[in-house]
DNA sequence: TTATATTGTGCAATCCATTGCATAGAGTAT
DNA sequence: ATACTCTATGCAATGGATTGCACAATATAA
């Protein structure tokens, strides 16, 4: 295996000192011309290149942050990604992307490694799983910036970046009552997650504003994909509530939902409305196409990246961000009953 | 600015020496378990943790891996990422995510970065742009296994995972020939790539099979966006090409072509059978499901994964593995003429 | 009791780049 | 010609963990 070039080697070559290579690759003022020339020269000769692990041994810097999403492969956490990137690589940052897989041990384990790695800061989303939070402290009291984005937990000294939950609630809420609806059902996801519960709290506070009672039987659980959307239809469906919407806090239950009704001949929206969460790309392209909440993760993860520099250039002053982006909503087929009128 | 524990600290702490505290951590057996012990609560206690920066700098190994895409958010390359992270997490690799977004420029950016950070191994999907490739072979001058899957790079010493995409090109044409197709108009991406070249080689070995005479203005060409799809629609409807049949080489085409030839009341599939490539998620949530190839990313990471381990197994031998992954072709509403008899 | 084996630690060099301090040599002023 | 600046470089320590070699302390054998 061939040995790694350093700055000794090309020092050696050009019978100078490892210093005067360093300056000279640090275009620093003290070295001549000549000398940065020729040392430049034999760098692309040699095809040196740094190492970071001693930059980073020596500086305790490494411009890498850490970045924990629960899976990668979902359309929400990609364009997060994408949003921290775009923000952060102009300003020279590496970002390490990690996947936690909805993992309480994974997540400790992932940061474990990001401290390990010595990273300047650490931006994640919480696992569904995670109930113990000590591998979050130990982030604080290394004195790192940790951003939450989207799911967060109750750290002390610690940012967060989160759509407006509650807010996102009401207005789908709101749109269905403002479509004649008053029997909404409502799917949650695990309500020990803030999202979902923000979520529900929204859709209760819409409720009571236009004075419909809430009815805990209208409430049902369902994990997040089609197969349990359809499930739940089901249960919806053969329960005596006599429902004339169903709200759903995800759009792949909103999916299995709409593939159950059709299925029973159940006419959306005119019998029942669904109304998703998320705005994946798939709700404009369905046939019917589904109204749902966009939650702007590409803006969530610029926003995140930005608290994150923020605390990089005011190191001293402990600063905690609580940023909520309003949410949107998209309304299509699912749920826009134009011939209103003509049923009653 | 909290410092951060070191090895010293806790010798300094216990009046030992470094040497004996490494030792102890790494669970040495010339230590006694009472030091052991000892160590081990004081390490915890000052909440200490590897520096993984020393170690690459001593060890020259990180246990680091790089790979790049050029977009992490799209459903093909987040599932290829999946499969590689699957693979070499649980060998104590981790892995560095980087995405081109498509420009050389970036791309060479990464490698470089990827050398700095003295990376084990490099699993790369070129970027489109990407003509030049001399950061390639800067990874097979530093003796490190460069895996190509997808799209690769011409590189002596490299290996390559990718799709046997010209016999994707093949059964897909060999589908629509068997519906009864003969004028299958073939909508290509950028033929710089060699996924695109493959596919359009199997379109035309196909043709040729079945003594279907090749046409060349039955060739479109567009971006693998809906909006290109839709335009290329036109484009083929307007011309005096009578076609029966459309091969896209993109779903996102096939899909935008679709919602073109509905909206100009084409039926599908028995006026033009559609087909797209890649097998997006999305295509059987439509309500007119799209033909597709599935290409299997999950497995191409899991296996390009491999490849890296294999190498690193045999790090003397010059290893090039080739794998081609077959294809398989779901058959959806798209291209599945079910009344073909009752037309002519 | 003395010689020898065993066990547990310490010493010091190493990996690579940076940087404060020292200094040789060239240049300028008197 | 002498004293005094600069300029361009070298020297050596630093950062954190590892590890071959040396050696002290203890245990065992003779």
């Amino acid at each position: 295996m061939k040995k790694k070039t350093t700055i000794y080697d090309i020092a050696t070559k050009l019978n100078i000192t490892a210093a005067t290579v360093s300056r000279a690759l640090n275009d620093s003022e003290l070295i001549s011309k000549k000398t940065k020339k020729m040392v430049l020269e034999a760098a692309d000769e040699l095809s040196y290149f740094k190492n970071r692990h001693a930059l980073a041994l020596k500086s305790g810097r490494t411009n890498q942050v850490g970045l924990v999403v629960p899976f990668i492969n979902r359309h929400f956490f990609s364009n997060i990604i994408m949003g921290v990137e775009e923000e952060l690589y102009p300003k020279g940052y590496q970002v390490m992307i990690f996947q936690s897989n909805e993992s309480e041990r994974k997540e400790k384990d992932i940061i474990e490694a990001l401290l390990q790695n010595q990273v300047d800061g650490v931006l994640i989303s919480v696992s569904k799983t995670t109930r113990i939070k000590d591998h979050f402290n130990k982030i604080i009291d290394n004195n790192l910036p940790l951003i939450f984005f989207d799911r967060k937990a109750d750290i002390e000294n610690s940012s967060c970046v989160e759509t407006d939950d509650v807010l996102g609630g009401k207005i789908a809420t709101q749109h269905l009552i403002d479509q004649g609806c008053s029997q909404i059902a409502y799917v949650t996801v695990d309500l020990n997650l803030n999202i979902y519960t923000n979520r529900f709290k929204g859709y209760k506070e819409s409720l009571k504003y236009n004075g419909i009672d809430f009815r805990k039987e209208l409430v049902f659980q369902a994990n997040s994909d089609i197969a349990s959307g359809r499930k739940v239809a089901r249960q919806i469906l053969s329960s005596d509530a006599n429902i004339d919407a169903i709200f759903c806090s995800s759009d792949y239950i909103a999916l299995g939902v709409m593939q159950e009704l059709k299925e029973q001949n159940v006419s959306i929206p005119d019998d029942v409305a669904v109304v998703g969460f998320s705005n994946e790309p798939f709700t404009e392209l369905l046939d019917l196409t589904l109204t749902s909440i966009e939650q702007s993760p590409y803006e969530m993860g610029k926003s995140a990246a930005r608290v994150f520099l923020d605390q990089m250039n005011s190191k001293n002053a402990i600063i905690e961000h609580a940023i909520k982006l309003k949410p949107r909503l998209y309304i299509r087929d699912s749920s826009l009953k134009n011939n209103r009128k003509t049923h009653n």
